[in-house]
This record gives C-alpha cells, structure tokens and sequence, in this order.
RNA sequence: GGAAAGGUGGCAGAGUGGUUGAAUGCGGCGGUCUCGAAAACCGUUGUUUGCGCAAGCUUACCGGGGGUUCGAAUCCCCCCCUUUCCGCCA
C-alpha cells in the first residue's frame, strides 16, 4: 500500500511511476478521498474533544446537584451529530482503502521502464563448463524422461487430484526431497537464514497482509468451510510471522528460508505452457524471506540473487538473471530479478525463481514495523524470492543431466542426498 | 463433535457506568550506591488519528462488530479466538 502523504508530495512521480506500471492514474482520487477525510476528521474530533470535556464535568455537577437535563440534551445533539461524521467517515476511508488497495507499488529508480516481459533486461548468464545450446544426441523432454524411468507419472496424477497435480514416484519422489534439503541447507549453514515449517494453510488477514488478496483472489485456493486458504508460497505464512508487530532495531536484518508446497489455481492460464511441470497447480518450493531496514534493502536484494545462485551453480545448471521491467513487474514490487533455467528440450529458459524487494509496500499493509535507536517506529522492508521452486527446476535438471542412452546422472552436489548417482 | 472457562498494556494480573491509558507485580530504559556487577532504592516506560516547524494539543484503542447511555474496559446482542476436560485420531 502506497503512503497518501508521499502521494501528496510526490504527485507528478507518483503519476509518472503508476503509468509506467501499466496502472491507470489514481492520484487525483486519492487526494480527493484524502482531502474529504481530513475535512470530516477535523470536525468530527472537535465535537468529540467537546463531549469529553463535558463528560468529565459532569459529575461534580451532579455532586453540586446542579441540574443536568439542559447539559444531556445538548450532549444528545453533539452525540448524534458524531455518530452521523463517523458513518461518513467509515464511508470515506472505505472508499480511500479500496482505491490504496488496488494501487501498485512504484518500480525503483534503477528498474527500466518498459511495457511488458519483451523490455526486460538480461543482466548475466551462467553456463557450466563444457555448456553448449546444441545437444549431439536428440534430448528426451522431462516428461519422456519421467516416464522412461517411471520417476514422474502426471497421468496418475491427474487421475488422483486433476491435471497439474504431479506425481512423482521412486527416485524422482527421492530426487525432489533431496533437492528441497539439500537447498534448505545451503541456506541455513551457507548464507545465514533461520529455517522455518510454516502452516499451509492461512486465514484471511496473512493474504491480505501480503497482497494476495484482493488482487488474485481468483488465482488461490479457497477452503470456504473454514475460511482459510492453502498457500500460493510460503512467502505468505512467512512474511506473517512479524504481522502487526514492532520489531527491535537490533533484531534486523530477519532473514528466514522455508519449504512448502505451493497452491495456486492458475485460473485463466490453461492450454499455456500446461504440459508437464512447466505449470503445475501444486508445486514444492524453498523460498526465503527477509526483513530489513529501508537503506540496506537493495543490498540484501542482490544478496538474495546470489543466495539463489549459488544453488544453481553448484548443481551446474545453466541460467540467465533477467531485470524486470517497470511494465513486467508484480503488483507488490519495486524491483524484481527473476532467474531462468535452461531447457534443452523446450529449447528456452523457464523462471525458476523471482527475487523482490517490496520496500515498504507489503510491510504497511501487514503492518510491519521496527523502532530505531531514537525511538522512531518506520516501516521495514521486505524482500523475498525463491530459492528455489523445485518443479521447473527439476525440468531443467533432467534435461541438462541426461546421457545420450537417456539415463539421468544425479548433480555432484545432490548425490549424498538421494544415496545414489544414477537413474537408469 | 460434546462440556466448561476465559480473552485487558512486552508478560502476569486488578478493574464500583463518570478526571481509567487503565491499579499492582515482572520485564525494559535512566539514575543513586559500587573498583565493577548483583541486590536495594528513586525515576521512567504503549500504540494511533488529525493539527503544528516544534514543544504540544487532540482523537481512538481493554478479541472483533453492533446496541443501550449525556458518558462504556465495565450493561445487552452477535461473531471470532484461546485454554481445559471428554470423545475421535496421525
């Protein structure tokens, strides 16, 4: 959520900034709403001020025994008149949170504008040695090769759940939760994060809190018996942890990693890129978390990339980091890279992870804040990415590792975890 | 699923419808004492709205939402949550 007194600072970069997010211009309806606001708040607290200090007389009076019946009724009047400024008032701020709530968050200065995913731009590629685009042999696809080896069956799948729900079954089933530990421990003992198992299941208030709700509802599941939803990713039952509270200066920067499986319904999305992994409804992701003080925050956004990185170059997988543009950017952030890893058979690269920093965007709607040394309370920020969504990346290692007979070698890095090297 | 109890400040825990933002204790912060620390003692200690350069003034907040009243933490109604016991269960 957009701060209204930058919006009335800033009205011309606000305006500027909403475009280049692709988002209609709001200001003028936002101070409009604002201006009301103020003007009944005015008002209303006066009356109110009013009433308090009569109150407070009113026992004396009444141990005077003064009479009070001309003091009530007109303490009646001034009682109405507010109750009729708090309903207005209640109107107004709806309508102002409603219009915030829909509003984007402005992009960083150092993100290129542009209108859509064609202007965002590559920063760095990484390729293991010996990496070549062009394969000798004719690459089986992951699916083939899930098949081949009877370790990812989505036809069953599909038959227990529905399309998108993957199956996976012997070393694939052993592969996958390698992956989930051995990336959950780079992140513990490597880069520093505290591990979290968060519920899957969340109410109302967290996904709002990180702006899932109202924007994608349609895009979540919804158990309505119970009123909860199961997570899109772990960034939701994580980032709320510190919901509503006032964090201890020296307690910052936060930085938490976390597995969990991923819902999301994916409404409006069949028939694209549907085969396989490559767009599943439930998936299994390490995501990390951070809550920091506003001025290092673009740091641990660079850190966080490398956190990500440094899975992808240790398992050798060949990627690209793209910067995206203002256009391409997600509701919530100011600033995202996302990492694509390469698919020999797709012949392209697939986003396996997206690395934000929201600012203060997501921390004034969760309502996250930390107190400074000078007893100040300021918004955090938060950042988050993925580190890594296993589903497209087990896509990628597949392919990558396959030998020309079709067999799959396990990364290095990966083999102490599944107790073998092979499959096939 | 059945029964009961309860939701008050960072925590624990008072609170007669009227100077109650709320006693008290613990914790936190500052100070006295001390070579230093502990103990003891003294002081201090929430968030929020609007106005203001600021000091400050002001509004709201005792799970949430309604209601009664001149006035509600306190009375009434609805909802939510937590705890305990029983049942079921990985």
């Amino acid at each position: 959520m957009l701060d209204v007194k930058f919006i009335r600072e800033n009205t011309e970069l606000v305006r500027q900034g909403l475009l280049n997010k692709n988002s209609k211009d709001a200001v003028d309806e936002i101070l409009a709403a604002d201006d009301e606001r103020k003007t009944i708040i005015l008002k209303n607290d006066e009356l109110k001020a009013k009433r308090n200090q009569v109150s407070s007389q009113i026992p004396q009076m009444k141990k005077a025994g003064q009479d009070t019946s001309v003091v009530f009724a007109e303490m009646k009047r001034v009682g109405d008149e507010i109750a009729m400024l708090d309903g207005q008032l209640r109107g107004v701020e709806e309508k102002l949170e409603n219009i915030l709530r829909y509003t984007p968050n402005l992009a960083h200065s150092s993100v290129p504008v542009g209108r859509s995913a064609e202007q965002n731009v590559e920063v760095r590629q990484w390729l293991p040695e010996g990496f070549s685009f062009k394969s000798d042999f004719k690459v089986l696809d992951h699916i083939e090769l899930g098949k081949k080896h009877s370790i990812l069956d989505f036809e069953r799948g599909t038959k227990i759940s529905g399309s998108g729900f993957p199956l996976y079954m012997g070393k694939g089933a052993t592969l996958e939760r390698a992956l989930i530990n051995y990336m959950l421990d780079i992140h513990l003992h490597e880069h520093n994060y505290l591990e979290i198992f968060p519920p899957i299941l969340v109410n109302r208030e967290s996904m709002k809190g990180t702006g899932q709700i109202p924007k994608m509802e349609d895009d979540m599941y919804f158990i309505e018996k119970d009123d909860l939803f199961p997570v899109p990713t772990a960034e939701v039952p994580i980032t709320n942890i510190h919901r509503d509270e006032i964090l201890a200066e020296k307690d910052l920067p936060i930085r938490y990693v976390g597995y969990s499986p991923c819902f999301r319904r994916e409404a409006g999305s069949y028939g694209k890129d549907s085969k396989g992994f490559l767009r599943v409804h439930q998936f299994n992701k390490v995501e990390m978390v951070k809550f920091v003080k506003p001025e290092g925050s673009y740091d641990e956004l660079e850190a966080m990339v490398k956190d990500a990185e440094d899975i992808l170059q240790a398992l050798k997988i060949p990627y690209r980091i793209l910067m995206l543009c203002t256009g391409d950017l997600s509701f919530s952030a100011a600033k995202c890279y996302d990492i694509e890893t390469w698919s020999p058979a797709e012949n392209k690269w697939l986003e396996a992870s997206s690395c934000s920093n929201f600012e203060n965007f997501q921390a004034r709607r969760a309502n996250i804040r930390f107190r400074k040394e000078d007893k100040k309370i300021e918004y955090v920020h938060t950042l988050n990415g993925s580190g890594l969504a296993t589903s497209r990346l087990m896509v990628s290692l597949l392919e990558n590792y396959q030998t020309p007979e079709g067999k799959i070698i396990v990364p290095k890095a990966l083999q102490k975890y599944t107790g073998f090297e092979l499959i096939g």
